[in-house]
RNA sequence: GAGCCGUUAGCUCAGUCGGUAGAGCAUCUGCCUUUUAAGCAGAGGGUCGCUGGUUCGAUCCCAGCACGGCUCACCA
């Protein structure tokens, strides 16, 4: 047995129906939706087609895209373009102003946008019909010479036309573009063609994912890849998303966090690991909120959860420079600078700052409670000197935080994954990071005690059998991968759109998010 | 889940103290071979989110529903 072909038979020779077959459905040419404009463009589609004009064709190369030609002839005087070469641009239609037997035909492409010239005498009469079907939000390509027209604008004067995709819906209104919040959620193709700002926004956004993967790699960090359907969601206080595999008849979780596999790796020898990629938490939505969301996941052996503080320095001011060019950004009329270093302060001492009074009685449970019932804050039966400490905090201090703090000290309850402080076993070695009164990240030592450990778990467990329906269940798996031995080991975990939202001024989750969870447009 | 606000032409928005609705852009027709939101002349385009109620009459008032926005709750 030779080769592949035993093992693959040959298919038998595929017969395709001939194009024409197809189109059949295409001789009503209107659809329910359609109204006065969609009628005439599915008109002009119909028109090509009878004359043997192929109105989504494939085979039309750009040779240059619009920046190219900028970058080529910006500064070329008018000899220079006319001994310039020919070029082949293509891309979306944006504008047409006509007069009659010529025109001017804007467009644009992943560079920006470009002015071509259309007139009668230079174009086949097939060619200048075709420019004359032409409709905003049709794709076309366009072959000719680079000139600059009287009022300076670089053009290419067209001497071939194509059609490349036609259009049969209007794209939005050229000036006052696309508003409608629902529209540009629903249909973000159109949004991010209408709007430059949109495309700027989701540019950034790549560049701070490329971002921080260069800065992890380039320390040794290893990427990788762990379950998104796990049978035991733990890693953070949230509640799940349930799925069923039906093969193994189990019923699985889409991760609320990474951190439980990550420091499994770390046990077993990858010292220093990251993943950046999805998670999903069952709550309601908001402006800061979607309900599946990006988070990267950094686990770094023998560090500290101070090392790490000095490593989100280092990484977030030189994110900002390399994707706004400045370590200041503008966000929510705040200029926020992030530049390091950042203040470190105990989250008991803000606390006791804000609700003005000393800070050794917030160690006491009937002071802090009182404190808190003072301040408004519900104070269960079962709430304990941190939760409140933590409840405290987040009502008084954390919106208030508008420059780059981080809050250290959390107190253990709030805390089941989190190394304890050497010195006072109540709190463990762990910060947030909050900027503009947002958190941005959360970092500790990690707990490798394997005792403390199932303690906690066993907490947590107590707390869900309360009705916490975000207590973490107990991971024996987890708890037998530390009993081989976790090295000392420092994580942290960054929300990637908060921070995203932060470096582009974005004041909803749902402007850096492509498309957003709304809900269906016909529910069914 | 709660409160407030919104939903009118393809888009952006007016408007009707209850009497079958307007503008700009877009579309269509005509003119126009260097425009820049091109221009000039003309024309067409509406389930006023949906359902019900009040009323002689509802796009407008009332109720319910749908979707969205903001705030809160939930949520690190």
């Amino acid at each position: 047995m030779t080769g592949e072909d035993a093992a693959w038979p040959r298919l038998p020779h595929l017969t395709l129906p001939h194009r024409s077959q197809y189109s059949a459905h295409l001789e009503t040419p209107t659809m329910p939706d359609d109204h006065e404009q969609t009628v005439v463009r599915r008109k002009k589609l119909q028109a090509l087609r009878a004359r043997g004009v192929n109105p989504y064709p494939n085979d039309f190369r750009p040779d240059h895209s619009a920046g190219e030609i900028h970058a080529r002839c910006d500064g070329l005087g008018e000899a220079e373009l006319a001994a310039a070469a020919p070029a082949r641009v293509a891309g979306r239609i944006v504008g047409l102003r006509d007069f009659g037997k010529a025109g001017f035909v804007h467009f644009q492409d992943r560079t920006g946008r470009l002015q071509v010239h259309a007139r009668r005498d230079r174009l086949s009469e097939a060619d200048f019909d075709l420019y004359r079907t032409l409709d905003v939000g049709d794709v076309a390509g366009f072959g000719g010479q680079p000139f600059r027209t009287r009022t300076g604008e670089l053009t290419i004067e067209a001497n071939s036309v194509r059609l490349l995709a036609k259009a049969l819906r209007p794209l939005p209104e050229k000036w006052h573009g696309l508003h409608d919040v629902e529209t540009r959620y629903r249909q973000r193709y159109v949004d991010l063609v209408v709007n430059p700002d949109v495309r700027r926004i989701f540019r950034m956004r790549a560049a701070v994912i490329t971002g921080l993967r260069r800065f992890l790699t380039a320390r040794d960090y290893v990427e990788v890849e762990t379950p998104m359907m796990q049978p035991i969601p733990g890693g953070a206080a949230a509640r799940p998303f349930v799925t069923h595999h039906n093969a193994l008849d189990v019923d699985l979780y889409l991760r609320i966090a990474p951190e439980l596999y990550l420091k499994r790796l770390v046990v077993g020898g990858l010292e220093r690991v990251f993943e950046l990629s999805r998670v999903f938490r069952n709550e309601g939505l908001s402006t800061r909120h979607n309900p599946e969301f990006t988070m990267l996941e950094f686990y770094q052996a023998y560090a500290t959860d101070e090392d790490l503080m000095v490593l989100t320095e280092e990484m977030l001011s030189s994110l900002a420079r390399d994707v706004t060019g400045q370590t200041a950004v503008e966000y929510g009329g705040h200029t926020i600078e992030l530049a390091p270093p950042w203040p470190r302060r105990p989250m008991i001492e803000l606390v006791a700052e804000k609700a003005d009074v000393p800070a050794d009685r917030l160690l006491d449970r009937d002071a802090v409670a009182a404190v808190a019932s003072r301040r408004g804050i519900a104070v269960g039966p079962d709430a304990s000197a941190g939760h409140l400490l933590g409840a405290l905090f987040e009502a008084l201090v954390e919106p208030t935080l508008v420059q780059p703090t981080f809050v250290t000290r959390f107190p253990v309850e709030l805390s089941p994954l989190a190394r304890r402080n050497d010195g006072d076993p109540r709190f463990v070695d762990r910060f947030e990071l909050i900027v503009a009164g947002h958190e941005i990240a959360n970092a500790f030592s990690e707990l490798n005690d394997p005792d403390d450990q199932r303690g906690r778990f066993e907490e947590q467990r107590r707390a869900r059998a309360a009705g916490d329906l975000e207590a973490q269940p107990m991971d024996e798996d987890y708890l037998r991968a530390l009993e081989y031995g976790l090295p000392p080991t420092a994580g942290e975990g960054i929300g990637v759109d908060r921070l995203v939202m932060l470096l582009t001024g974005a004041t909803s989750i749902r402007e850096v998010i492509l498309f957003p969870q709304l809900r269906p447009e016909s529910p069914a």
